[in-house]
DNA sequence: CGACTATTTGATAGGACTCAACCTCCGTGG
DNA sequence: CCACGGAGGTTGAGTCCTATCAAATAGTCG
């Protein structure tokens, strides 16, 4: 199978066969994660780029108190610290929330390749700058909205990520997260993040069992959770 | 005076100077904006990057129901869409919280600029890398911290980032943010904003008369607030 | 099967919101 | 020079959403 890094470029610039080539030879070192365990960790120096390939982990926070918070998902295809090389030190830790594989990609093979390909190097800003859109919508959503927009947003929000790389099977899709991780990610106790689920149920909104969560009513979940795609720069960011 | 971009991108780098005169060059075309205006509009074509010169803004985004969440202040020295020329349209708007003056930069020329100087490229580079670590952290503070936390934390932060740009006295700083702005950024009411800082302010933690802020005791601040500067990236982060 | 980890449910408490009134600046203009 | 008006700030009382604490019920993996 075709990296899956290839697919999401491909939402935001065509890439040519060569190029494609390319992308597909920078998996090399291969790392495998168990569940739960930390890919990097806050205070660490920062050494290459990671390359999630199959699982999913997360970006977070632990405050001095215990307190987590998760600051965005990482799934297949998402590249993680395009250019942390720059900066000395972790300033924050990354962990998964599946068993996963990642690529370590050196930064050095980075600049070569984003040197060589300019295509990839459009594409890779531009995944950037849908990741910096993402932080904002999160801050939105913990800013503006209420327990049920907020988990009601962020599921609309994966589901769009996940097709965007073809992982999606119809409505549904592998939503490995934790009520205690959604309650994390949206700043909820995961009690109240539980209930919130339970009232999704209810409306008929979605149904998750066993990690596989199906959208029951895409439109009124994106209505009531004031979801807009264009923050995703998808191509068309049409609801099929 | 030089062009406080100078100032800033000299926390991340140490720059020669013709790099120096180069950064300063770069302000040509100035656009004076009144308070309360809009720079950019979500929805508008990306056509150029900013540079504030002087006064302050803020990236926002408004939900449907009229709600609006601050996803960052925008001071003196900060450039914002430094590659948003890559995207089609804003995703979300810029507006000034105080009359402005901003240089607006064309994208050929910021192009041709990192081009030619690797260590501008590399310095702009951190300054992106920065503005997301503050993106998360206030994903932490909307997500995990309470309503005294959050406003404290913004405090600390704030003042570190005007202190990068020498633009403070001691431990003051002019802070023109009204209730309802604070409101907007920290996720809170107007009303509950207003009470927080008074709080504060009874806590002899800080003064604030007519939009300048002094810290009175940065400290306690920072302890209250679990507030920690390393993710801000600027050389030391020593307290002086 | 047994020890976890994860989920569900119930009852109560509390932090932030809401609504409303009032106050204080300031700039404007009669 | 003072009245007026509006924006921003302060205060009070009552409500609601989410947190807390506690316990019981699945699930899951070795």
């Amino acid at each position: 199978m075709e990296n899956l890094l290839i697919r999401k470029l491909s939402n935001y610039m065509d890439l040519l066969s060569d190029e494609r080539q390319e992308l597909d030879s920078i998996v090399q070192e291969t790392k495998s994660f168990a569940i739960h365990s930390a890919v990097v960790r806050e205070g660490d120096p920062t050494n290459g780029v990671y390359l999630i390939l199959t699982g999913w982990a997360c970006r977070y926070k632990v405050l001095p108190d215990g307190q987590r918070q998760i600051t965005a998902y990482l799934i297949p295809g998402d590249m993680c610290n395009q250019q942390v090389f720059m900066l000395k030190r972790m300033d924050h830790s990354i962990g998964t929330i599946t068993p996963a594989a990642v690529s370590i990609i050196p930064a050095d093979r980075m600049i070569a390749l984003t040197g060589k390909y300019p295509h990839i190097e459009r594409a890779l800003r531009c995944s950037t700058l849908v990741d910096e859109a993402i932080m904002r919508e999160w801050a939105v959503s913990l800013g503006r909205r209420n327990a049920l927009e907020r988990v009601a947003h962020l599921i609309c929000e994966m589901f769009m990520r996940v097709r965007a790389v073809e992982l999606h099977e119809g409505t549904s899709f592998y939503f490995p997260v934790t009520q205690a991780e959604l309650a994390d990610s949206v700043g909820l106790t995961p009690v109240h993040a539980g209930r919130t689920l339970k009232e999704l149920r209810e409306q008929d909104l979605i149904s998750f069992e066993g990690r596989r969560l199906t959208i029951l009513n895409f439109d009124r979940l994106a209505s009531l959770s004031m979801f807009n795609a264009s923050y995703l720069h998808l191509g068309q960011g049409a609801w099929t």
